[in-house]
DNA sequence: ATTGACCTTATAGCTACTATAACCCTTATT
DNA sequence: AATAAGGGTTATAGTAGCTATAAGGTCAAT
């Protein structure tokens, strides 16, 4: 008995990653060689779509494909240790709280900016004046 | 008298922003051409530099340089009401919530897997089996 | 037979830079 | 005066992760 097979735009419906990019990841190796049909057409089996929900689930945790490509290699090797997975997990979480600690700062500034002008013009605009007001490592091209 | 000229080099080193990135700024329009030494050399002036500042202030706010464009030609239209300022200001906050939001959630995720294999090998992973596991809107190819 | 919804490929575009190559200018040192 | 270091100039291609477009082939139904 032979698998089940899908299309991409099958598993691009059921994955919720479009057929493109489906292709896209096939083009560059994070996802292997589709078998084909006679007429051409891509053929999928579960097992991809296990793969690319994989993807989808990583991707949505903020990794890179780079880092997916990693992950995903890994995954196929069931008996190596899983500290590298867990040392990727923590390197993604780091960068996520650094990405926050950035955004952070900018909602804080950006709450500061908000409605502090009341219907004034831009000459007197407290927005205008504090965009290009001086920072810390901007002085003037003479220092 | 004539103003005092400095060229890409002592702009980038005061601003903090790179002589490519400044020349990039000039080439998509955002900053006007500059002027031209008999050598060819770019000669900005201090009013390019409190440009470049404000941009560099912009940026750091997350504004797009597409933002930045439309913000720049408000900042010089001193009689204009300065609600669409504030509408931007606005809009870019809201857009950093948003951001925030999904940061927020993946570093909840992350933080779930995070250390929750203790030395054992792939096979047994919670990590890779997580990230495996169905998520909302991502069923079997024949849902 | 023809429509419409799918599939195929290759190529270019998007953001905001960064890197590279190949060359010209200025200044200081030998 | 020659030269070397450290600026400057241009044009072009590459980065991530897609998205859009064109120009065509396939499949099922009418």
């Amino acid at each position: 008995m032979s698998e089940k097979k899908y299309t991409v735009g099958q598993l691009a419906k059921s994955t919720g990653i479009k057929s493109v990019t489906i292709r896209y990841y096939e083009k560059i190796g994070l996802l292997p060689k589709a078998a084909r049909s006679e007429s051409g057409y891509r053929l999928y089996t579960a097992q991809d779509h296990s793969r690319l929900r994989f993807i989808r689930r990583s991707r949505g945790l903020g990794f890179s494909l780079d880092d997916i490509r990693e992950l995903l290699s890994l995954a196929d090797q069931q008996q190596a240790p899983c500290a590298s997975v867990d040392a990727k997990v923590n390197q993604q979480l780091e960068q996520v709280r650094a990405r926050l600690k950035d955004l952070q700062a900018m909602e804080h500034e950006l709450k500061r900016l908000n409605g502090c002008c009341e219907g004034g013009v831009i000459f007197n605009c407290r927005i205008i004046e504090t965009l290009s007001n001086e920072t810390v490592g901007a002085g003037s091209p003479t220092d």
